[in-house]
DNA sequence: ATAGGCTCCGTACCATAGTACGGAGTCAAG
DNA sequence: CTTGACTCCGTACTATGGTACGGAGCCTAT
């Protein structure tokens, strides 16, 4: 695969793929093959979309790169600890987040209701998100 | 209320207050006052903290500060439809990332568990996110 | 064998949301 | 009436996560 392929594949443009490179979270493979016709351009295989495939679910679980760096380093280890410190520290921090983001979610609900009765003259959007 | 109470009652710091007037989120009071001994110094009142506030429980929903500007001028508009359109826009945002997040979460914790089991090897971390 | 796409690589640039800095003026308390 | 904390304001810098650009060179189908 090449690196155009595994972009599409992957759900991302060419430059984030380098820019991930740069950043140590995708590997670049040699340029060079046993074929002597097979020339310059690198290729990818199925490992890689993968990993691609997991830096982006990381990430919707709010890794941040550099967390997604270490997490990389520790699936190849064995640190069963600071695997189990990162998940756990994360799971915390997810479960805050949609807490906060459930109690966004009802003040919305509440300010479209009542942008939704006739009878209001305007939806009060500040205080929809009093004590959210 | 000067500035610098004005950021320790709304939990952000001074910077982040005048960022907030550049950019129009948040008004810059006359520094001129009634009395001759008042001098050069905004003050600011509960509004204006009831504003502040409202911008961080709104950027913890996950709108911009250019949605915010938004919202805060149809706060005082009367643009029901378009007030509506943003809450329910977002309200589907976030349900969709809510999903995303359970998803993680329900990943970590599977993750979590393998490495608290004695008998691994090691956390199968990418493998984890597999199908997130 | 040549046109068009891709790839390679370095470097530069972008948006978002702040944070830092520094000099000058102001304010309240001792 | 001075000292120390705070305010004012402009400008510059930061981090994060990318995107864009441009000149090479490579690759494949016609």
């Amino acid at each position: 695969m090449t690196i155009g392929q595994l972009a599409r594949q992957g759900g991302v443009n060419v430059e984030t793929i380098r820019y991930y490179q740069r950043r140590g979270l995708l590997p670049v493979p040699p340029q060079s093959a046993s074929a002597p016709s097979e020339g310059r351009v690198r290729r990818y295989d199925e490992a890689v979309l993968r990993r691609l495939r997991f830096i982006k679910s990381a990430q919707a679980a709010g890794f941040t790169l550099t967390e997604i760096a270490e997490l990389l380093e520790l699936d190849a280890s064995s640190d069963r600890a600071r695997a189990r410190e990162l998940a756990d520290a994360r799971i915390a921090a997810i479960e805050k987040t949609i807490a906060e983001l459930d109690a966004a979610r009802r003040a919305l609900m509440g300010l479209s209701r009542q942008c939704a009765a006739a009878d209001t003259l305007h939806c009060p959007i500040i205080a929809a998100f009093e004590q959210v």
